[in-house]
Formats: structure tokens, C-alpha cells, sequence
RNA sequence: GGCCCGGUGGGAGAGAGGCUAUCCAGCGGAUUGCAAAUCCGUCUACACCAGUUCGAAUCUGGUCCGGGCCUCCA
């Protein structure tokens, strides 16, 4: 099969060819650890965790690199509001969003570099652009200057006289141009702050990445992602630092934005209180149905995010597994193939809807199949077509079985005792009875289900 | 103002010049002791107005409406 991406470079849906076969490279802007992850956040640690899932499955060796930024004004900002340093607060956070992100099914990168640690690269990067006449040091900062970069507004389609002349903001008075950008910024004694030529200082926001994906990837990276919101400035000011670094070598050759989450229709901000944290989330259900929430809608796509949603996102789930639990009696392969229909949808530009109706479709297949030859077959696509979405990643009967939250439902045993008790008044055509104890374990939220081979049950 | 996206059935959401998307919900049937699950069938669609075409929801132009970015943002 093919790989198609959207280029957002070109606008256009391109063929995915990477520089080398042997080393896909991909770098995606992580998150700024100072506070916890919300929805928004996981959308993008969600969408390019599938795709780096079938990078994997099309080519031997992917090398998969996500950011932590661990140094910034709202880190310095929380730090200071706790009278901690701002370690203290990165670490946490750190650790918080990692396991948020297990708990929607997303797995780690290969290398989870910290803008923290890269502060000599980043200084001798700043070296080189001044050197080249692609920066310059003022008033103890160091500032990119875009005019010396014609490309400069090629990825966000901007006008670079535009940009020179209609800067909203104040420009700061150690710029020469308005457009230009801060790479690095002196610290007053009470912010963090690192010894380099032009005094003690921070790091801007942008320089952390291009010097990250120098070190860990190279200087051309296949495929660099974030959200919709990065294109212009952070990305667009990537690109200067990297290709101005490197001669004019190409940087990234495909850009993967992603769209917004929005709640309730409204864009989520603090002002409005509408943040939904994954934290939070979680609270309310399965993680994967959370990560089935985020994949109904074309990554590219705005997703508005509701209740309604992740309810649809459950009952879909208890569909595909419906189906992998008539399934129960047979083994799949596990050197199975991915379904082929699956595999064309996720191939073109990752088109997760398409490839959920392809699940479907084998859902269906599964609760028709007769012939275990035919059911083995269909449980193997389903298994692997699924999992490489990140999905149907757990065992059915552990799924239905669901979390007893309250922890005062009806354990396993017991609801297995109440369905043999069930059985025996069936037996004795005492429906009275047997439809008491199912409609007691009802009222306790578990539901029966009577099949040829048995009684199964499941809680919700 | 500049640039860029969208408007699909009751809801979510793909697709795309002629062929059932899919899921949820509704309705009818099968199955069931009755249910649940499942299967089969089925009703509401492509914002509006022109144009191109044998044929347009899909292409072109315009109109209306909504959203995003324009140096905090995933």
C-alpha cells in the first residue's frame, strides 16, 4: 500500500516517501509541563500515535521523537506562584501527562528530549545564525532576523512585508525588524537561567525544537506534526532557525497539523472554563473510549468535543468487542495482516472514520461467521487492524466487566452465582424467579445476555 | 483587513461527477419463555442561487452562515 499525507507546505495530499527507508524520522511538538493535560493536548499525542503506529507497521525502523519544554514563562510563572523551583513543577506535570497519555492508549516515543537539556546546542545554534548574519545580540537578547530569510512565511502562506508592516504587538525596542523573533532572553536574577555569551538567559520557545531535531533526528526530518495553532508562529520561525543553521538544507519535508478540539462548539479557554482535562476524563470513562472520541473525526478536521461524544465513543467499543467476544471460541493468528480496506483508509492521510466503518464491517462479519476457519480469519483482521489504531487492546470479558467505581456493585463471582441460580430456575420453567434475579443484577447495573453457549454479562 | 478552513440525514461523521459509507437513535421483522445481544429490512441528507455536464451533494462562479490563524495556545 501507499502512504498518502497532507502537506500542509503544499496544501495538498502527497505521497509519504521518506528520505531513507531504513530511518523514518518524525518529531511532534509535545507539551509544556505546567499543569494538567486537557483534551486539546491529547489530540495530537492521540493522531500521531497512530501514525506512527502504521509508519511502523510499513517500515523497519521508525524513529519517533515528542518534546518535553520544561522551561517557560507560565512554568516560571507557576513556579513562582509556589514558591518552587520550577523543576518541581515540570517533573510533575511530566509524569502526570505520561500517564495520561497511557491511559488514552499512547505510547511513548523513542525519545522524549527536554529543552532543558539541550541549552549548549541551542547557544551554539544562536552562534551560528549570528555568525551567518541570520541573527543578532541586543540588549542581552538574541533575535532571529527575518528579513534575511526571504522564505520566511512560506508554510502559513504570510506575507513577509505584511508581517513587517502590521505587527499588532509593541515591537520591542531591541528589534530591527517587527517580525523578527527572540531565540534567547536574559533572566533577572529571580527566573531561571543559564550562563552564554550575551549573559545569563533563557531559551525562546522556538529554538528548542529545531536544535532537538538536529540532535536526536538530523537535519532533514521526514515528518514533523503539532496542532493547527503552531503553523504560524512556531513552526514558520522552526523552519528559519533550521534552514538558515544548515545552508539552506531542507528541514522538514512534511508538515501534519491537526485540528482543534472545541467543547460545546466554543474554542476551550480558561476565560470560559470550558478546559476539559484527560485527568477528568478519565473520571468519566475508558480511557480508550476517550482515544475512540478523538479518532471519529478526521484528524484534520475540528472536533467538537461533548458528552454525546464520548457516550457514542462507549457504545461503539461495546460493538467491537460485542463482536470479538462471539469470537471467543477461536484463536487469531498473530502474524495475521491488517484488513485491507482498514489499512487503504489509515493510508490516505489517515483517514480514521473510514478506517473505523472498515472495523465495522469486520464487527459485522464476526457476529455472522459460522465456519471457525472463517471466524478465526475474521478475529485476526479485526485484532490487527485494530490494535494498530490503538484500539481493542484489552481482553472483551475485561472490558464488559468494566470498572466497579463505587466499588459496591456485584463482584464476578457473585453475578456468575446469581447467573447459575438464573440457569436452574430457567430449568425448572420458574421465569418468575429467573427474571427477578436478572432484573435485581439490572438495578445493580449489569446487563445478561443469554447466547447459545452460556450466559455472559456486563456492567453499564 | 490579510491568509486558511468548513456548512452532509434526528445526532456524530466519511466520501465524492452516476453505485447502501459507518456508528448512535427511530421504525418494521427474525431470533428469544420474556429480555439483552445479534441479524435482515427501513424513514428523515448533502446551506442557497446560477453555470458546466447526458447526469452535481461531489466541478466552476456568486450569496449567506460558521470556524481558525495573524507572534500565549495542541
Amino acid at each position: 500500500m501507499t502512504l498518502h499525507l497532507y502537506n500542509t507546505l503544499s496544501r495538498d495530499k502527497e505521497e509519504f516517501v521518506p528520505v531513507d527507508p531504513d530511518r523514518v524520522t518524525m518529531y511532534v511538538c509535545g507539551p509544556t509541563v505546567y499543569s494538567y493535560a486537557h483534551i486539546g493536548n491529547a489530540r495530537p499525542a492521540v493522531v500521531f500515535d497512530v501514525l506512527v503506529r502504521l509508519l511502523r507497521h510499513l517500515w523497519p525502523n521508525v524513529v519517533y521523537a515528542r518534546n518535553i519544554t520544561d522551561i517557560d514563562d507560565k512554568i516560571n510563572a507557576a513556579a513562582q506562584e509556589q514558591g518552587v523551583e520550577i523543576g518541581v513543577i515540570t517533573e510533575k506535570f511530566e509524569k502526570i501527562y505520561l500517564a495520561d497519555m497511557a491511559a488514552i492508549g499512547v505510547t511513548g516515543p523513542d525519545i522524549d528530549p527536554h529543552a532543558t537539556d539541550h541549552i549548549p546546542e541551542m547557544i551554539a545554534m544562536m552562534e551560528k545564525l549570528i555568525a551567518e548574519g541570520h541573527a543578532y545580540a541586543a540588549e542581552g537578547h538574541v533575535v532571529f532576523d527575518v528579513p534575511s530569510f526571504p522564505e520566511y512565511g512560506g508554510l502559513s502562506r504570510r506575507d513577509q512585508d505584511e508581517l513587517l508592516a502590521g505587527a499588532r504587538v509593541d515591537v520591542a525596542p531591541y528589534k530591527k525588524n517587527a517580525s523578527d523573533f527572540v531565540l534567547w532572553k536574559p533572566s533577572t536574577p529571580d527566573l531561571p537561567g543559564w550562563g552564554s555569551p550575551w549573559g545569563r538567559g533563557r531559551p525562546g520557545w522556538h529554538l528548542e525544537c529545531s536544535c532537538m531535531i538536529e540532535k536526536h533526528l538530523g537535519r532533514t526530518i521526514d515528518i514533523h506534526g503539532g496542532g493547527i495553532d503552531l503553523v504560524f508562529p512556531h513552526h514558520e520561525n522552526e523552519i528559519a532557525q533550521s534552514t538558515c543553521a544548515h545552508g539552506g538544507d531542507t528541514f522538514v519535508r512534511y508538515w501534519l497539523h491537526n485540528g482543534f478540539v472545541n467543547v460545546d462548539k466554543e474554542k476551550m479557554s480558561k476565560s470560559i472554563g470550558n478546559v476539559l482535562l484527560v485527568h477528568e476524563l478519565l473520571k468519566q470513562a475508558p480511557g480508550e473510549a476517550i482515544r475512540l472520541a478523538l479518532l471519529s473525526a478526521h484528524y484534520r478536521q475540528p472536533l467538537d468535543w461533548t458528552d454525546d461524544g464520548l457516550a457514542q465513543a462507549v457504545k461503539m467499543l461495546d460493538r467491537l468487542y460485542g463482536a470479538l467476544r462471539t469470537l471467543s471460541d477461536v484463536d487469531a493468528d498473530p502474524s495475521a495482516e491488517p484488513d485491507e480496506a482498514f489499512l487503504r483508509a489509515l493510508g490516505d492521510d489517515l483517514n480514521t472514520p473510514q478506517a473505523l466503518a472498515a472495523l465495522f464491517e469486520l464487527a459485522r462479519q464476526a457476529n455472522t461467521a459460522e465456519d471457525p476457519a472463517d471466524k478465526a480469519r475474521v478475529k485476526s483482521a479485526l485484532l490487527k487492524s485494530a490494535n494498530l489504531m490503538g484500539l481493542l487492546t484489552q481482553d472483551p470479558e475485561d472490558w464488559f466487566a468494566g470498572d466497579d467505581e463505587d466499588g459496591d456493585g456485584p463482584d464476578a463471582d457473585e453475578i456468575e452465582h446469581l447467573i447459575q441460580a438464573r440457569k436452574d430456575a430457567r430449568g425448572a420453567k420458574d421465569f418468575a424467579e429467573a427474571d427477578r434475579i436478572r432484573d435485581d443484577l439490572a438495578a445493580q447495573g449489569i446487563t445478561l445476555e443469554d447466547g447459545a453457549d452460556g450466559t455472559k454479562w456486563r456492567r453499564g
